[in-house]
DNA sequence: TCTTGACCTTCCAGTTGCTGGAAAGTCTAT
DNA sequence: ATAGACTTTCCAGCAACTGGAAGGTCAAGA
C-alpha cells in the first residue's frame, strides 16, 4: 500500500507519516521504485499513532507506548504509570487555563468596549 | 538599568527580553561600551509583556496590545476583541483538554496496573 | 598592577511536531 | 506523446524561547 492510501487509512497526513518514518517510528518497505509499501503491521502502527497523538501523548511518550504495545510481555503497569503521569499533566493544564480564564474573564467584563480610550484590560496589564 | 535587573524587576529572563528585542518589542538604548539600557519606558512595556504573556497572549497579540498600550487614544473596543478572542481559544482548548482528560482517566482506571500483559490502554489505543 | 569572577555582547544551534515548497523521478490514462 | 497525479529527497520555517560558545568589560581584592 503506497503512502497516501496509508494516509486515508491511518488518518494522519502523507507529510507526518514521512516524518514519523525519519525519527524512526513507522519504517515501511520500498518497492522496486523507491516508493514506501506499506504492510498491515505498518498499519496498525500508524492508527496507534495516530490515536495516542489524539490523546495527547507526546512523540516521545508514542515511542516508548508503541515498544510496549509491540512487546507481548509487557507489564501493564509500565503503559499505566505512562498514562497516569499524562493524566496528571493535563489536569495541571486545565487547571492553569482555567484560572487563566478566570481573570481574563473578569477583564473583558469590566472593559465596557467602545470609542473611548479608558481600558481596564491594559491598565491591568501595566499595573 | 543594565539587563540583568531588567530581568530582575520584570520577572523576565535575560534571554528573552534579548529576544523581546530582535523581534522589535523593546528597544533599549545603549551604553558606551555597548550593554543595554532600560530606562522606565523600557522596564513598563517589559512588565507589561511578562504580564500579557503570563495571561497566555501570543507573542503577536502582545505585539498589538502593547501598540494599544503605547496609543493613548485607543479604543478600548480593539483591547477588548482581542481579549475575548483568546477567551473564547481558551475555552476551547479548556473543553478539549477535558474531554481527553475523561477518556485517558477511564482507560487509566480499567487498567489494573500489574505484571501481567493484559492493558486496556494498549487495547484501546490499538482498536 | 594583576587577576579572578561576574557580568555583558553576538551568533549559532536546538527544542516540538510537524508543514510547505522546490526539484526531480514515476506511473497511468488518453 | 503527453498530461496530471502520484512519488521521492531535501531544505526552510513556524512559536517562543533556551543553551552554549567565544570573546569583551568591569569591579573588587591581593
Amino acid at each position: 500500500m503506497n503512502i497516501s492510501d496509508a494516509a486515508a487509512d491511518s488518518g494522519l497526513p502523507a507529510k507526518t507519516i514521512r516524518y514519523y518514518e525519519d525519527i524512526g517510528l513507522v519504517s515501511p518497505g520500498r518497492l522496486a521504485n523507491g516508493y514506501r509499501d506499506y504492510d498491515e503491521h505498518d498499519l496498525h502502527k500508524l492508527r496507534f499513532l495516530q490515536r495516542a497523538r489524539g490523546l495527547g501523548f507526546s512523540v516521545e511518550d508514542c515511542r516508548v507506548l508503541l515498544s510496549l504495545y509491540e512487546d507481548r510481555n509487557r507489564a501493564s503497569a509500565d503503559v499505566k504509570k505512562i498514562a497516569k503521569t499524562h493524566l496528571i499533566e493535563i489536569e495541571r493544564k486545565i487547571a492553569e487555563l482555567q484560572s487563566l480564564r478566570d481573570t481574563l474573564s473578569d477583564l473583558v467584563q469590566s472593559c465596557h468596549g467602545d470609542d473611548r480610550p479608558n481600558c481596564p484590560i491594559i491598565n491591568d496589564l501595566a499595573r
